[in-house]
DNA sequence: TACTACATAGACCGATCGGTCTATAACTAG
DNA sequence: CTAGTTATAGACCGATCGGTCTATGTAGTA
């Protein structure tokens, strides 16, 4: 087995593990088990641990986010028709999921400790990089760009709170109605500023 | 110490841990530090162990939540108002831990395992009941029933997912991004229900 | 074939985990 | 004073934690 077959196994595993038990949910032990390695070959990949493992991660699934995200917005005209259709499709993932996936970086930002520094600074990190791309596709819908940051903020913290609640709930409940008042809010204030000007 | 002393300093103990670590984050040794109590008293108060006292934590934070959310609507005519109240107070409280306190709650919901159902449902029915609260609120300002349980759902998924945001960048902008772009949105559509009839 | 990275393999470690158990202090009722 | 209940106190348990270390393939190069 290659070096990168090993390295990506260990980290898709450590980023699902995230997503259903938290950072301090699953052991080692686990993830090993469900990746086929032994552990020294997670200490030869990644000498500094979980922690590391967790990092790297962390690091795939922003990308993972970053990547789908771009894709949505490339396929329709009206930002706002892509994020429906984001939202669209994260219902569909977690309800294939039985509501057992959540985030994993809301996952890894609520368990893990708070001197944790180089965990939420990559976690900030994250989140900064998703809001603004988000940002910059809002303010193509006509957004100011300061009306657009908050926008997309908006739409990050209820898109983490709703997985969140559709975990507990077991149902993509909370998350559709969450988006079908935020997408009727939003759309009126777009009339609004195509009216206005 | 009577009984409910040492009960009462247990479960804040957890729910405060819970907030800085989450479930798997601290261990029972820890709390028992913390709470200055022996390992005796947990098993004699909890013999259901760290879930059982998992569980009395989370019925404490939402019994405290409703009660503050109660206040606050109380305090307001508007429902608005009383909506920007509480996430002042909230900001407030948040950048007082230095961004170290989440909501006991979302860190439960995120740190457990999908099959730890008692806990889920806890979760479930506390997130449910805060919802019914809050859209109860917004039907007084002129929501229709539907329209206010979906906005209800969007300021609580907002509020927990800016939480988690606010822990990870230390700091209280993703929530005041998030409540300026709601309440912004919100005060349109209110203006809207109150033309259109 | 010998040499040399690379990568796997897993035994092993001390620390800590959640949980059980017995002993005892403190209070109450008779 | 005693008997009985309530609550504290903490030693102790096996299991598991994250992490270290040595040994063993294995692939490419001479």
């Amino acid at each position: 087995m290659s070096k990168e077959d090993s390295r990506q196994i260990l980290v898709k595993t450590m980023q699902s593990a995230l997503q259903s038990k938290g950072l301090h949910g699953v052991g080692l032990s686990e993830i090993l088990k469900t990746a086929g390695l032994p552990k020294g070959s997670l200490y030869y990949h990644f000498p500094g641990g979980k922690e590391e493992l967790a990092l790297a991660a962390i690091a795939n699934a922003e990308q993972e986010m970053a990547r789908f995200l771009e894709q949505v917005f490339a396929r329709f005209d009206d930002p706002l028709d892509a994020l429906a259709a984001w939202i669209d499709s994260a219902l569909q993932r977690i309800a294939a999921s039985r509501f057992k996936l959540g985030c994993p970086l809301a996952a890894a930002a609520l368990d893990c400790s708070p001197d944790d520094t180089d965990l939420l600074l990559a976690l900030h990190g994250a989140f900064t990089n998703l809001r603004d791309q988000l940002a910059g596709h809002l303010s193509r819908a006509g957004f100011p760009a300061d009306a657009a940051t908050d926008l997309a903020v908006l739409v990050l913290t209820s898109y983490e709170g709703g997985l969140m609640m559709a975990r507990a709930a077991g149902s993509t409940d909370p998350i559709e109605r969450a988006f079908r008042a935020l997408l009727s809010h939003v759309r009126l204030q777009q009339k609004e500023l195509a009216h206005g000007h």
